[in-house]
DNA sequence: CTGAAAGCGCTTACAG
DNA sequence: CTGAAAGCGCTTACAG
């Protein structure tokens, strides 16, 4: 209970070898005698001894820990990239630390000086809201680090996001193709390329079919700015038959509005296509045609992208885009002679 | 960029004094003569001095961490619980690290051994569905400890819950007041005291009134059980005219089976009454009725305790129950004379 | 393959 | 109030 933990030492003493001996069955930097390599772990799986990563990070230099800062969690696809990043890392060998920042600057840094004070061996800056200031003064810091899922123009930092461009391009032409002609866009926030992509593929989509865009609103990614453009939208003489809205999030919002309050149906007056493809996407309630984020790899590219760059400091920063598929439910109209994806009912297994 | 850290030998040798000064200005154990003192703080804010933690930990015994470990954050409310309590932690001076545990054995084995080597000081314990196995090991580690909305039978640990047998109490009584006498409830997990107090508080309003349950079935706090279940019932001769549900989010499937499928009005053929208020709940498409956790003061609540412990190992273990709160939404019947909380409309600022 | 030695960057008695 | 010294539990050249 109290006890004093078991120490490499406690284990040497008792198995009859020297104590550098016993770091070596458990780091494997050196050959071993099998022999004695296999009473060493007899003994210290007797005396129950792990090793103590406090120690071995002061004079290794690596920590074994990776920080990963985020804006908040409420939006179920950064707890899901949280619970997924951890999993991946500690499969590699890392531990995750957390940091919630805000974007005041005193909160940049605050968060900034517990990095640097945890000894982080690497950085993942993973919420679209996080302030560029932070990036900056985490670069300066010269600890590695990758932005997931979060453009920023700069070339000088890592980076994994999904192709949004393609993504917005594809969400539109679905629309173009089912004959809609009015389409307004509920966009992110002008400060995150998430967003502007998404944007910009919407932009190329409506030119290339020669279509003008009823709207375009910026909605800050906040289901509450896209509600009350829905509600404005609909108030004008000519209103879209159909919106693609830059993230789930927002769209459940706007189905709301569309539903409940202007008694409209979906899809048969309004198509509705969102961004993510986020867990509650395929309820029923929702039943929500989206862009899917393929989180799966795009977890497992930050996660090589970062310990690539941990192991070498000196290597050229990355930007990987994971393309993004279409998955197709009921809240927007099928295109002539194509059919819904099969996938809707086989997603809901874990919840 | 690449260079070197900062060390308080770095400060010392620029500020004229020893190193073991430098670190009582920092660590404040002792007191330092004033000027001097100035003298090194202005040193180590020009040279970017950061103390290095792992240092720190390795003598004191301290490492400042708090492992929190999660079964997974798909639920909105463990993300949020998560935000608060790592807030809530770093503002007590203490990182917090994530650990995402299955409930394979081998899984727990590794946990607890990770937990060990990162030495941290304490450790949450945050998720209903985490096996017994893990609190009975978490506990003979002898690391100070608190359960978080995880309620177990076994006295020696500390825990922090809502008053969940209260809440389940609240609610059924607020159905009865409105009249309803068919009543069922689909319960949480038999294996998490969580579930089971509810459904005992559900049982005591229902005998305390006479009434007999229609029904009071297991769902495992899992979304399509709790469809399942609902089709099941309302398959029945007599059906429920009102529902508790052990969480939201599966209130949120009961809702939508009982609108979409069974096109039945709520709660003008049945009533229905969640758990959590989960960010959700008020959105206007499911205007729940429910149970708020208190959630902030659970939080502060479990960084008490657990800071307690740390402090002081051979505290006593406390068991702390922190009192819900009905909040009156749309998808319950009124009683008699009773109005709608004001509360519905305020809450949705932040998202 | 292996032990003695030095050292990672701090904290903390110990003298003064 | 402050410096010299020892030590936290490991890893890693260095000899052998």
């Amino acid at each position: 209970m109290g006890s004093a933990r078991v120490t490499a030492s406690d284990v040497a003493k008792a198995a009859g070898v020297s104590q550098p001996t016993v770091s070596r069955v458990f780091n494997r930097s050196t050959a071993v005698d099998p022999v004695k390599a296999e009473r060493v772990r007899a003994v210290a799986k007797e005396l129950g001894y792990i090793p103590n990563l406090v120690a071995r990070s002061l004079n290794s230099g690596n920590s074994f820990r990776i920080g990963i800062v985020l804006a908040y969690l409420k939006n179920g696809f950064f707890g899901e990239a949280l619970q997924r990043l951890s999993k991946a890392l500690n499969a590699r060998g890392y531990s995750v630390t957390v940091y919630f920042a805000g974007n005041r600057s005193d909160e940049v840094n605050a968060i900034v000086e517990d990095l640097l004070a945890d000894q982080v061996d690497g950085i993942v800056l993973a919420s679209i809201s996080l302030s560029n200031e932070l990036v900056t003064r985490v670069r300066k810091s010269g600890i590695p680090c990758v932005l997931f899922n979060r453009g920023q123009s700069d070339p000088d930092v890592s980076m994994v996001t999904a192709s949004n461009f393609e993504g917005g391009r594809l969400a539109t032409d679905f629309l173009i193709k089912a004959g809609h002609r009015r389409i307004a866009h509920l966009a992110g926030w002008r400060e995150a390329l998430n967003g502007v992509d998404r944007k910009n593929g919407f932009l190329a989509a409506m030119e290339a079919a020669n279509l003008k865009p009823v709207a375009c609103i910026d909605c800050h990614f906040r289901r509450n700015v896209a509600m009350d453009e829905t509600r404005r939208l609909f108030a004008s003489p000519k209103p879209p038959d159909a919106i693609f809205v830059a993230n789930d999030h927002m769209a459940f919002g706007v189905l709301e509005v569309l539903r409940e309050e202007l008694a409209l149906r979906v899809p048969e007056d309004v198509s509705v296509i969102g961004y993510d493809d986020a867990p509650m996407a395929n309820w029923k309630t929702f039943d929500l045609t989206t862009v899917r984020q393929p989180l799966h790899r795009m977890i497992e590219a930050t996660a090589t992208l970062l310990l690539n760059e941990i192991q070498d400091n000196e290597r050229p920063h990355e930007k990987i885009e994971i393309p993004g598929e279409l998955i197709v439910r009921g809240s927007a109209r099928l295109p002539e002679g194509q059919i819904r994806s099969a996938l809707s009912a086989s997603v809901d297994a874990q919840d």
